[in-house]
DNA sequence: TTCACAAAACTTTTT
DNA sequence: GTTTTGTGAA
């Protein structure tokens, strides 16, 4: 084993109080959070019970629990290692009744906000604009990941925002009557618990006397509130992050909480650690002087001792179905071991053609993400019965499964149930039950409904006795699944029948582990996610995208769709896109490779079944300069420049990316991007109002301004 | 009520 | 290109 470098030796022994380790890519950042705790436990002697170890994913979290236990060599360490999330849902399992609500409770993730929110907005009194669900959720979340709620006093600024604020309090006022809480939830309402009860906090605070945080980068307002709170009473938080990997502020994260940290917690320790031990220098040279271009950053200077290696290959195909055979060819020719590579991307959309070549070429591969086994329809049918016997009040569940299989309680029904709900301000459930007594419904539906009220008491009954997967069992066999499943898909229906297998078998592993009653098996369920899955070392080529890459590391990376648009990634529909970010992305995504790394791009691809020709290189394969990369393939790469020898028909078309314009009504402004070409061409505007507007170049009034090229 | 089909809408990243 | 929504017949 290697010894500790200096500066992770001194982040690993530093003294009680705020510390912050700026870990640049591949620098041993996790290994100094074992080395911590290790220290923490056996120079110090601290009992591990506490200390408090917070991670983004489930799969970080066991790979820390399972290396402090191997550095220590004992079986059980005993310290509470997990996710933001799965620390929020103990603290609530255990308290959230402090803040009026009650015990048991449901979690609703992504697809069950968006139906929820999608009924509310049709429900919404006329004279209140529809709103977008997305922007509706995006809304709420947004807002309660910085821990706020829309100032009541404040007078809406427009339509749209009346309706926005009508939806949050019925949004919130739906989960209550569901007795549900949301993924976000599950950090604020421990942040408002700690924030209000003293006895909570400080309850926490005495139990955990150590907090340590990975990817301190990439906390929200909420994450960071609770950090703060569990830590005020002692100080002692240990942050480990990289401003420069920094990739999900659209999920709420603050770059600024790592930024400011040294000012935040007042005498706060900073350690940099900045001798990469993953790639070789040619690799990280040519990260580096990509996310050199960032101005938001701490600054450091990443440095190797594995000089040289070969440099960065470029491979620009002709059309992406090409780009795929490239990268599937070349490493087939390259004769690389299949585990020790891994195909990254923006997009999720962008594995297809990749699956496609590899099977093709009789190449293993896994894709994570994408279509997730818990988001599969077979598994939410089941999640959606399960969770109504442990919670019959969770609406969003009966409806999803009230007529699955088919029992003839169909549209009119349901209308008919929810206006009595409604009437009643009680759950659907309720409403089912006293269908008997209902004279305006007719008989068929008054016994289907009866039938189905009969079957969740039966099962719930046995849920109380049974362990998960005999009563998951019971449930197929009861309402006939699998032959429904069998029937509904004729052609797909053995892959369906397997998803329908491998959950019973999830079931049968929580049972096997001791997981606990049905309750705590939903709960646990709602937050494992697919990277956690990942099995490392199967003989097989992993296709990701390059969120999903982070914290892994492989020894030959290849970096798909290098195009403006894609990476960085913009759409006609954003104007606002963080460059930065999306350079951040790229730079984590480089920084995964070992040995190798090739960048790929295609000048043509079909986006949405919309054929998209003459796309431009990314700027990123500038930025990170040429002198850095290796043309491969016979096409050269010419970045955003038209060939000279072809002079455009129209000077029209001379528009690209930076060219200056003026506007009849506009005024003036200057090209983000170029689609589409010839009497099609459109181009993405951004004038001096602010203003950013997409146009047919060959219809709207615009005209170059000369000699003004930024 | 259910099923089949056509039209329309929607496109990032995820605990 | 895929998924959701709407329509009409059995």
């Amino acid at each position: 084993m290697i010894a500790l470098n200096k500066e992770q030796e001194a982040a690993v022994t530093a003294p009680d109080g705020p510390a912050l380790v700026l870990a640049g890519a591949g620098s041993g950042k996790t290994r100094v959070i074992i080395e911590r705790l290790a220290w923490l436990i056996e120079e110090r002697g601290i009992d591990p019970r506490r200390l408090l170890a917070l991670t983004f994913t489930n799969k970080a979290a066991n790979e820390m629990q399972q290396r402090v236990a191997e550095r220590l060599q004992l079986d059980r360490v005993g310290l509470w290692v997990g996710t933001f999330h799965s620390f929020g849902l103990y603290v609530l399992r255990r308290e959230i009744e402090r803040l009026g609500r009650p015990s048991s409770f449901t979690i609703f993730d992504d697809a069950d906000q968006m139906s929820l929110m999608k009924r509310l907005i049709q429900d919404l009194p006329a004279g209140l604009e529809k709103v977008l669900p997305r922007d509706a959720l995006a809304f709420i979340s947004a807002l309660k990941q910085r821990v706020e709620a829309p100032p009541p006093d404040e007078q809406p600024k427009n339509e749209s925002e009346r309706s926005l604020r009508e939806l949050w309090s019925r949004y919130h006022g739906a989960l209550s009557r569901a007795r549900a809480v949301d993924f976000d939830d599950l950090l604020v309402l421990p942040a408002r618990l700690f924030q209000e009860s003293a006895e909570a906090r400080q309850k926490y605070q005495r139990r955990f006397q150590y907090v340590l945080v990975d990817e301190y980068q990439d906390t929200n307002r909420a994450q960071y509130v609770l950090a703060r709170l569990l830590s005020e009473a002692h100080g002692n938080i240990f942050a480990v992050g990289d401003e420069d990997q920094s990739i999900y502020s659209w999920r709420g994260a603050d770059i600024n909480n790592i930024l400011d940290f040294a000012n935040d917690f007042a005498e706060a320790k900073v350690y940099r650690l900045e001798q990469n031990y993953r790639s070789t220098k040619a690799i990280l040279d040519a990260a580096n002087a990509l996310v050199a271009h960032n101005a938001n950053r701490l600054g450091k200077n990443l440095w190797t001792a594995h000089e040289g290696g070969a440099r960065v290959r470029v491979f620009a195909a002709q059309v992406a179905d090409e780009e795929a055979q490239f990268v599937v060819d070349d490493l087939r020719q390259r004769g690389l071991a299949p585990e020790q590579v891994a195909v990254l991307y923006r997009t999720n959309g962008q594995s297809r053609l990749f699956e496609e070549a590899c099977r093709l070429q009789g190449i293993n591969y896994v894709v994570v993400g994408g279509i997730k086994f818990y988001s599969r329809k077979e598994v939410k049918d089941i999640v959606a019965y399960l969770r109504l016997l442990v919670n019959q009040d969770d609406d969003e569940s009966l409806r999803r499964v009230l007529n699955v299989p088919p029992r003839g309680i169909g549209g009119v029904t349901l209308q008919h149930l929810e206006q009595y709900a409604a009437l009643r301000n009680s759950a659907l459930f309720q409403v089912l039950r006293d269908v008997e007594t209902d004279e305006t419904l007719s008989a068929r539906a008054r016994q289907a409904a009866l039938g189905f009220v009969r079957l969740v008491d039966d099962l719930a009954l046995k849920a109380r006795e049974s362990k998960v997967a005999p009563l998951v069992e019971a449930l197929l066999e009861k309402i006939g699944y699998r032959e429904y499943v069998r029937q509904s898909d004729e052609k797909d229906f053995r892959s369906r029948l397997e998803v329908v297998e491998e959950f019973l078998s999830a079931c049968e592993q929580h049972d096997a582990r001791g997981g606990g009653p049905l309750l705590q098996f939903l709960q646990d369920m709602a937050l494992i996610s697919d990277v956690d899955s990942l099995v490392a070392g199967a003989p097989a080529v992993t296709l990701m995208t390059c969120h999903s890459a982070k914290g892994l590391e492989y020894d030959h990376v290849y970096l798909a769709g290098l195009e403006e648009g894609l990476l960085p990634f913009f759409s006609e529909f954003d104007d606002d896109r963080d460059i930065e970010e999306e350079r951040r992305l790229c730079y984590v995504a480089m920084t995964r490779a070992r040995q190798s790394l090739t960048l790929t791009a295609a000048r043509a691809r079909v986006l949405y079944g919309r054929h998209n020709p003459a796309r431009q290189l990314s700027r990123f394969l500038q930025e990170i300069g040429l002198e850095r990369l290796e043309i491969v393939g016979e096409k050269e790469p010419k970045h955003r420049k038209a060939p000279p020898e072809q002079a455009p028909a129209q000077p029209i078309q001379a528009l690209r990316q930076g060219t200056r314009v003026r506007h009849a009504s506009f005024g003036p402004g200057s090209v983000l991007y170029t689609s589409g070409s010839g009497d099609k061409l459109r181009a993405r505007i951004r004038f001096n109002t602010g203003r950013t507007v997409t146009l047919m170049v060959n219809q709207a009034p615009i005209e170059i301004l000369e000699g003004k090229q930024r």
